[in-house]
DNA sequence: CATGAATGAGTGTTCATTCAT
DNA sequence: TATGAATGAACACTCATTCAT
């Protein structure tokens, strides 16, 4: 009674998202150094075995969960594309990312911890290179927003504007508790979204 | 004949030097991870029983690393306190905070690899802990800097200034190459520096 | 087609018993410090890594050892006690210890050099109390089977009989070769386990 | 201003005691295997290097432990051949033996843990040998002590006592609190001291 | 005579990966 | 497809011994 090959690609689609996600908790809870393989395949209640079945070994899963996070930024960056005016765009970046960093700082801490990996590092550092990539996409259609927006100096805009930003998902990752998130969110548009250059 | 004490003494702090400058370069080029022992010992051009016996094992030279980082971030306070004006003091803070990671990407980069470790590393975390609690200080000394300064709400504007500059240290350790160091500083000191805040 | 676990249980069974094998082959030739990890997997024909996929570590390997010779002893004291007469106890304590040193001189002498090890041994001290331990529980033992036979002071009776066995198999182990055991059982019998006391 | 040669070979003596002294504290204490170099050398206040110039290594201070230790056992048994009947010889090597055990337990099992070593053992076997082989020489000396006693079979007879004796001394080492050493010995020279046989 | 800094072979242990079933 | 037993390279750490001073 074999299976359909739909079914199989579904089983197979299922296993592999119980073993990705097994691995995206792990690494975040304890970083890709420190999780093993036997910690991925019990968490994911699956076969060391099945497990390189689906992935071609412990750096494939880094590579999976990277690509995924890519493409939500991808995501997010079109969803801003469809938004009408720039102030509307500038509103939802800021408002996106901080809300996000603060639902879940270890997610934004484990992509940062691999953004700032060294250039040596064994297998990290490519990894490192294609977040970093990413956000200079970012950045760059930054530029673009700004420029819409009238601003004189888009490009040094854009850079504050990046910077704030970064900073701001870096302290409410790191302090969380009782992190006025609201008030930052509205410091930032206020400072960078408006018209009004400096 | 045995040598004098000092001669001793002399020849352990040159070769403890020595490791602990080995381990740095080796750490911050490659990672804690994936430094091993053998490599610091050639690096420092030593042998690897000699570096076990200045630092009790691996995890000791990190722990060294960090002691000094952070009496050298406790240094940079004092002088900061030693400064007349609430202007001085802040313009100083961000001078030599970007000033540093612009001169050496590489080693905030590593600092700020390991304040984002996740909370369960095994071994790392707790150097994790210890930086992060650096920073609070930090954050707390600038918070009565904005006091003297006359801000109304000091607290908030301390955040947004500590945000500023965390995220274009960020920034700057990421993309280095033709960064507008000097246009930055101006931009976080005359943005968030002045005393007519919000 | 994945093994049932019936049969996964026998091969970790038999992986583990051959294991457990060759530790204690090579810790009574050897002794436990002279005997390698590499050792034991070599004479196990397996890998190292598989001996740590069954035994937490080089002291586990003791540890199964020495839980396996106590259970032998405890074994031994149950059969002994469902003897019928007091004399058939002692002479089948006498005939079961003395007979056991000569078959296996060796690793009598092993077990007698665990107990001997000096407290504050690093690893081996645990061990050496474990089987003191159950010497212990033998002799009182003992004590009840002389009170039984009538003896006047069944504790000094027993004190003087576990003496001259414990003598005869330090012996027996030392010298081995043409020792008179059948002699020597004789005359512990005739000495210690006769009704008339003293 | 040089030291005359007999000032050189006093100070020579005395720190060789030292270290034999430390040494021997130390292998009782925690064990051969388990004293380190630098054990020694810490615990007889002088260096590391030093040791080296009065032992060859580790080994040779094992060695000249063990030396010693069968002087001793030669200067008993020239003691006892002093003594003028085979009685009071066997007497004063069962109160000797006996009260050195009790007096320091730790001592003999040092001993007796030596003696027990595997044959295979890298460096101690050889030392276990001599010692086997200075029991032997008593046993054999206590043989003629028997006959001279007018015991019908001398050598089972110096068998049995050899055992009595080895037996207590293991009990006495072992258990050590309140043994009753002095009934011991009374019973040991009763049962196999006496002429008329068995 | 005396010191202790320096060496490096040796060892226990981990863990990503393979493969027979 | 699925399992987990098996492998072995890699690594942190120890310690007896040497040697420059």
């Amino acid at each position: 009674m074999p299976r359909t090959p739909e079914e199989n690609e579904r089983i197979r689609q299922a296993a592999k998202d119980k073993i990705h996600a097994a691995a995206m908790t792990l690494f975040i809870k304890k970083g890709y150094h420190a999780t093993t393989i036997d910690d991925v395949a019990k968490e994911g209640q699956i076969s060391k075995g099945l497990l390189y079945n689906y992935y071609k070994g412990k750096e494939e899963l880094l590579a999976a969960i990277v690509r995924i996070r890519i493409e939500q930024i991808a995501e997010v960056m079109e969803t801003v594309a469809a938004l009408e005016t720039p102030e509307d765009q500038l509103r939802h970046i800021v408002t996106g990312a901080l809300d996000n960093v603060y639902r879940r700082p270890d997610v934004y801490r484990f992509y940062l911890n691999l953004q700032t990996r060294p250039e040596d590092d064994h297998v990290l550092a490519a990894y490192s290179k294609q977040l970093n990539e990413e956000s200079r996409k970012q950045f760059e259609a930054q530029c673009a927003i700004f420029e819409r927006l009238g601003v004189k100096e888009p490009r040094m805009r854009s850079l504050y504007f990046s910077s704030a930003l970064f900073g701001a998902a870096l302290m409410i990752s790191t302090y969380h508790e009782g992190f006025p998130v609201e008030a930052m969110k509205e410091q930032i548009i206020r400072e960078y979204c408006a018209r009004s250059g400096e």
